[in-house]
DNA sequence: GATGAATGAGGCTTCATTCAT
DNA sequence: TATGAATGAAGCCTCATTCAT
């Protein structure tokens, strides 16, 4: 029977409900403004259910956290992989973050906000995923660069600060984006991204 | 009689004490794991007596916030007005942030664990302050790069995007020093920096 | 047809496994520190399921408290009445309790952890049937002591007096050898409760 | 200047103040059933000032035991030890315990519902204390008894057996008063339990 | 002015019990 | 009838703030 099986998926849209909610109000209040009370209220359950799916209020919040970032870095890793061009590649990478900072834009004021990491020395297993996860990502960045200074495209710089670079310029545009929340898309910054990041300010001299 | 002179300059020695050793503990611990008791023990003052010096707990890490950012601002600007050439300007502009992280770096390593801003709603006005003061500063370092672009030695894009590239970047940078907290000083990069957001990364054609 | 009465064979048997599994928690865990997830768990059920055999985890444990100690109280009673001789009697009497106690062990131990009427004052039904059984086995033990007396193998003493000390050096040894569990058999202290009770522990003037 | 002296004068008063009332509704309802609200609500200070003078419920409770007991012991051990003969011993152990029951016997009444030792696993520290003390007494007891052995006016006996039903016979006693609580006094007793002991209940024959 | 003990509201978590399936 | 997810009251403990000394 397949009673089981809907057992399990009536759980996971439930589990996924109390996420969806959990992260608006984090991101609205912070996590130590935020009572379990809170997210039970807004996701319609009594405060004990919570517990049924979630170990802890900060366990809820790491694996809120982390299902959301391993959703972007899956959803970059797979707009980049599809393009062969070097730049190109670049100009995916900036985009598909924006597009994710668009379509979530609650969640990812959380990091603006910042108050990831400022958790308790209990959950250094939760913590020390996430660190590894962002190590991750940062390695792929560096590896889409420096693909392109194999393929000649690129200056031979070390990849790592390039990569440093790179996610400065997109995250400070995100952030400026998300302060004001107001006015153009945040897509329409991408020739720009990719303009400063490629070409620099500096007017050319004639 | 210049007693109240005395007075207030113990006044002020023991209020910078205070900020001082708050500082450190809340850059450790973050504001919401941080006590009162702490910041009073590791100041040698009582806890009733940090309530003279400050309203609450908020306010007091608030100032000490204000304080330490208008003091890098200041020097910023100080060492940029110092400088007459646009390009110059901008060096000096990176070279006095980097200069003020390693100074400053537990300080600054609160901005990383990020709790700044996860205040409650009391403290409006004191959050506005920041937000506000923070606000000149782009401001300032906008007007920095207009001025390059008039005097014809930066492409003529939208100065406020390129004031959020060049943040982007030198921040990235920061933190990325900070996280690691070892090996090369973080001003060797301000050449690569200045490199990066003059010239970009493309490799020139032949 | 017998639907009925296999229904109340199942229904016992069921009823029975649950108060065997909870006997061993309780004993192990105490009552407080017990909780209905695990009874049910460890006896197969769901925790739904006790509810329809047990009122609430009070009922359930002085359920059990009491069917144990009665199946004790009708032994000690049966062992006894076989014998006609009183000295006899109160060997049996110390006899059928440690072996109650080394058949039990588990169960006994709650006497020791003695979580045994700390129960809220919900039930004080249930409360005063424990505690009216017990005076009947008091009686019960008078009574035989009495008999003793009648037959004039033992002193004129109140007979309650007698029954206080005689319970009181069987519970304490039954105590001292659950607490070290190890080592000799409980029986093998008969003759030595015996002898004290009978004929104390002064040394005889000769 | 002895501001510091009447300082810990203060703090001890309450701290007593605090251990009295607490056993007091340890006693009548329990560990579990007390809620440290209770304490504080009939110690007359606010839930937060009983954590300035113990670190939890558990500790509480446990020091509260310990000390009762610690002082049980040496009133037990001094009244004893300012007697010689071994029967004479016996006696002031008798009287000593039963004088303590009488004068505590709200506290006693806790051993007799016996949540004692029914604590969490976090405080095995405390426990273990507790178990140790006890020990330490029961040797003493034994020692008496070992005393009056050597002396030749007791039978050459397993002390430990004897004092297990010293031990037994006394606790019995004291449990059977304190449910009565009323008529007779614990201490009228003393002469038949001295008599038991020494002497058994067989009636000689002639 | 300085102190630090007292306060008590409020947070997180547990678990006996219910009830829809 | 059996289930076990949902409930929410209640408990322990923390800590910013106050105030008598």
């Amino acid at each position: 029977m397949d009673k089981a099986e809907r057992k399990e998926r009536e759980f996971n849209l439930r589990r996924a409900e109390i996420l969806e909610q959990a992260g608006k109000i984090f991101a609205a209040k912070g996590f130590h403004n935020t009572t379990v009370a809170d997210i039970a209220g807004s996701s319609g359950f009594a405060v004990g259910t919570l517990y049924q799916f979630f170990e802890s209020k900060e366990q809820l919040y790491t694996v809120m956290l982390t299902e959301k970032l391993n959703m972007m870095y899956a959803r970059i890793r797979e707009s980049v992989a599809t393009e062969a061009d070097a730049i190109r590649k670049i100009e995916r990478l900036v985009a598909s973050q924006f597009r994710f900072v668009e379509e979530n834009a609650e969640f990812c004021s959380i990091f603006i906000r910042g108050d990831h990491l400022s958790l308790s020395e209990g959950s250094a297993a939760l913590r020390k995923q996430m660190v590894s996860d962002y190590a991750v990502h940062v390695s792929f960045t560096e590896g889409v660069l420096r693909e392109g200074i194999c393929a000649g495209v690129l200056k031979e710089m070390d990849p790592q600060m390039m990569a440093a670079a790179l996610t400065g310029i997109i995250n400070s545009c995100a952030s400026k984006w998300l302060a004001m929340m107001g006015g153009a898309s945040l897509m329409s910054n991408i020739p720009f991204v990719i303009d400063i990041f490629l070409e620099g300010v500096r007017k050319n001299a004639q």
